[in-house]
DNA sequence: CTGAAAGCGCTTACAG
DNA sequence: CTGAAAGCGCTTACAG
């Protein structure tokens, strides 16, 4: 019975070190490279690991070095449906970035303002690092992250210069589109964005801002809609848009931009030859609609691998920059006439 | 320096068990509640640990015990925007559960078809068992999981009895929809359905059979479309229905039923006088449109919770269901009109 | 009821 | 260049 549990029995460092007699130290070294060894010796051991298929215990190895090999990945349980895809694809690139480091990913998912999974995980010494992802104004996953002193990286921006952050560049991408429309002579563009609580949308408007400055165009904040998380709010954003008799109108995602292209041919307003619209988010929502939307699009999978290795790096001791930023790219389709 | 360094260093079992005059033992079978201890010592153990805020290093606890307390959550890198919501609110239902268990989840993000992740960590020892989350018709991580024979569930459903399974109920689900369509003499019912490769979309359009079986009307199979990936599929399936006449359509998802809406509204088509229109994948694109659209709801979150809980009572060797089915709720809205 | 000791599978000074 | 030994922080027969 046992023998039949134990069919695929893991074979450990001991096992080889008597196979080859040798003592557990040395297939120690000949693994990890660390501490003298000959050539000879490291290759007999590599080789007889390789045909019998030996994988280090990485618990044990963990316990051994006060590591676990282990990140946690923070996000919101509750996001809505438009950052769902920047959930995904960042996520699939901090994976993948972990594993090829020999490190995996420990999932805790934050329920409202709660940080009682993240405290378990760290008091449990489940990881040694932890990335938090486009984060709220106030979030208390900081204070706690910092409190322990565990090294973290946020993968978004934060107006707090002390913690680490890599982000795509949402406020020089905005400027650059919106300076566009500014440059074309379109110079009462509207903006509508989502919930003010999210930092991103924060950034978004700030590009938008920059781009007015640099064009030395004055900035109408009749023109800005905020907190539109809702169709009516997007709707009511919009015809007060038309009142003020806007060219262009930026949206800070892919939802709002459809309901907004809605209200404008309900109204039977010509998008690009009416109003021109871009929006932020690339997506098959954007890139089906009629006509196709001019967007910005950000390498969100990219972005989750860097924030992802900036961690690793950070974990090892490693000097790594405060704050990196990441490109983006001005898709331009039919719904806008610059160049 | 190291004063500083370890400000907030962990305290372990010894020194509890120093603290106490104990053994370390004795702590531990405090903790554990395993093995004979007084109710005297044992208070005080866990005065002292409650007082002095001792977490245990599950890490070591893990190595000892041969257990990791973590288990994976396998999911698809590339799935698409309609499954989005499903894998995020099924996720936090699995990550609370865990949590409620003092089990974490590794994410393992599988790529194609290439199963080298979920692999790596399960030679890495770092997990107790998985789960596999909605699977694609042809799934080697089963192979993989079997030939290791590691405790693992399917978050779906497959035709392989040997696999633990825990889905919602989408069969019962299309199964009442349909027949409540048949029932009020809407006969001539067309179903509109994404990709073959996944098993739920399969598992739907038995629903369709059944409630044609259940009702004696005969099935035209002239009336199903699947693998209606893109727009231009579901528009030229769409096209068809109306040439055949059908008085209701039923759509796997809400992206498809949004593309039918916008077809049948096209062609100046009233939805539901001439034709209805209902939909599995209960969201805001369904509730908002107009009409609004009767569809069928599933907890996804209460799912992933179950799942993970099953999972558990099988790591911990015990009996559970080979098949669990979750219910589902029908939402009936303007786009039907049947009681 | 309690404890000393061995063990989980590694790593790493230390000595040779 | 190599190895014996101690250690990482727990658990668990075994003995008392």
């Amino acid at each position: 019975m046992e023998t039949f549990r134990n069919g695929n029995k893991k074979i450990t460092i001991l096992d080889v070190a008597e196979a080859l007699n040798v003592s557990k130290t040395t297939v120690s070294r000949a693994i990890s490279g660390k501490g003298r060894i000959s050539e000879d010796t490291k290759q007999k051991v590599l080789a007889y690991i390789e045909a019998n298929d030996y994988k280090p215990n990485v618990i044990a190895k963990g316990l051994a070095q006060k590591k676990t090999y282990n990140i946690a990945l923070v996000i919101p349980g509750d996001c809505n449906l438009v950052e769902m895809p920047f959930f995904q694809n960042s996520m699939q690139g901090i994976c993948e970035e972990a594993s090829a480091n020999d490190y995996d990913v420990m999932l805790v998912t934050t329920t409202g303002s709660s940080s009682a999974n993240l405290e378990r995980m760290i008091a449990n010494n489940k990881v040694d690092g932890v990335i938090l992802s486009r984060s709220l104004v106030k979030d208390r996953n900081v204070a706690l992250l910092k409190a322990q002193s565990i090294p973290f990286v946020l993968m978004g921006t934060s107006r707090d210069s002390k913690i680490l952050q890599v982000d795509n560049d949402h406020r020089a991408g905005c400027g650059e589109l919106v300076g566009r429309m500014l440059g074309a002579g379109i110079t009462r563009v509207g903006l509508i964005g989502g919930s003010k609580n999210y930092v991103v949308n924060r950034t978004r408007r700030q590009g938008y801002e920059d781009a007015f400055k640099n064009a030395g165009v004055q900035l109408e904040t009749a023109l800005i809609f905020e907190d539109c998380d809702k169709p009516d709010k997007i709707e009511a954003a919009v015809e007060k848009l038309i009142r003020e008799n806007v060219q262009g109108i930026v949206c800070m995602d892919d939802v709002i931009c459809s309901v907004v292209l809605q209200v404008l041919a309900e109204k039977d307003i010509l998008v690009p030859q009416q109003i021109q619209a871009a929006s932020f988010y690339d997506s098959t929502l954007l890139k089906n609609s009629k006509p196709a939307v001019t967007s910005l699009v950000f390498d969100d999978k990219a972005l989750g691998a860097l924030t992802c290795r900036i961690l690793l790096h950070c974990i090892q001791g490693e000097e790594v920059e405060a704050k990196t930023l990441l490109g983006y790219e001005l898709v331009i389709r039919e719904s806008t006439l610059f160049g």
